[in-house]
DNA sequence: CCCAATCAAACAAACGCTTGCCCAAACCGG
DNA sequence: CCGGTTTGGGCAAGCGTTTGTTTGATTGGG
């Protein structure tokens, strides 16, 4: 039990390795633009050796694009505890997003960077499943929040993750943090702006 | 005089007609999965005649974000026209943006899908700074807002563009309308939302 | 000594791009 | 009008490189 325990975790080194080196790839020049050469460069192996670990490079994105979807529901879903107002409950769920979407050696970006319809149909369909999947914390959320009737909550929905995630493309370290984007953000959708 | 603008005019259609195979293809598969070939076929010509028109693949790229923003802004700028009060015009200009982000056969969505970090530097810094350019458009028009104090009018284009942007990765054909979306979205952004 | 894990090397295919050639239309002195 | 010349634009072919992937040998800890 004990060694099984120690081989799983050795062998999570290793792949785990590689998943960081390919998240870290995919994050900066995209899925496509990224080579396997590239991926095992980074991981400090050779590139056949990836093989070993996955049956190709389609399937580790796929692997990266579930781990990052898995932490970053993890990370909301703990921010949510933090919060008892529904709006409050909100702002840190954006923050945990904003802030997990950020962290480069993540697979945050790789979510927000990588477009369902440009992969294959197996891939996509997970891709788009995991997604739904996500999303759905927002969904509660939002139907959690009093707005007025004349008010989308799909559309709100969205809006607010569109907002969020574009934000990798205008951010630059030095700038906000990811707690005081997300509030901002917030802020703009609040319907009530003078409660802010 | 006559036959000079025949000559340009025929020039400009074999160019033109390269240019929209590459926008189409880079909006279907991104820069990078796009080959030269694929653009050749689309276009019905074949791989190498390509380099008669355009220096290098990079070079196409540019030129479709230069045409794209172009097209983009004249439109947006035009339909700020139908529109006297400061919402109205937004609206307006959303609804022209999301619209010509959506046709397909446009370049729009290659301008919300190649980030600029991912290129070269001499091609991110065009990108930019065409970018910037085109966004003045909207600064202008958040400018012209009559918002409450403590609303942040930098996030609130960056969250607005980013939510537009967002679209392309959420919207199927037959859904609403380019403009109900711009208009539901811009209803989010509006802070007494009874005025809908 | 075994077998999980990695390496070294190579594969065929696809890549961006270059080159040399060719055809048809435009040009222009006579 | 003519007919030689220029030239815009595309074709055919292939350059060297890089791609994702495979394979057979090798290694080292349990």
């Amino acid at each position: 039990m004990a060694v099984a325990t120690s081989d799983a975790k050795r062998r999570d080194n290793r792949r785990g390795r590689i998943l960081d080196a390919a998240a870290v790839e995919f994050a900066r020049s995209g899925y496509s633009a990224t080579s396997v050469r590239d991926i095992a460069a980074a991981a400090g192996i050779l590139p056949g050796s990836m093989y070993y670990h996955f049956a190709s490079k389609e399937d580790l994105l796929a692997a990266v694009h579930a781990a990052g979807i898995q932490r970053i529901k993890e990370r909301v879903r703990a921010a949510i505890e933090t919060a008892d107002d529904p709006w409050g409950r909100l702002e840190a769920a954006c923050a945990a997003h904003v802030e997990t979407l950020h962290q480069s050696k993540d697979y945050g970006s790789v979510i927000a960077t990588e477009f369902p319809r440009r992969h294959s149909p197996k891939l996509r369909a997970r891709m788009i499943e995991e997604r739904d999947d996500y999303e759905n914390v927002f969904r509660t959320l939002i139907d959690d929040l009093p707005l007025p009737e004349s008010t989308s909550r799909k559309y709100f929905r969205l809006a607010l993750i569109g907002a969020m995630a574009w934000s990798i493309a205008w951010y630059r370290p030095g700038d906000d943090t990811a707690e005081e984007i997300a509030r901002h953000i917030v802020n703009l959708f609040r319907p009530s702006k003078d409660a802010g």
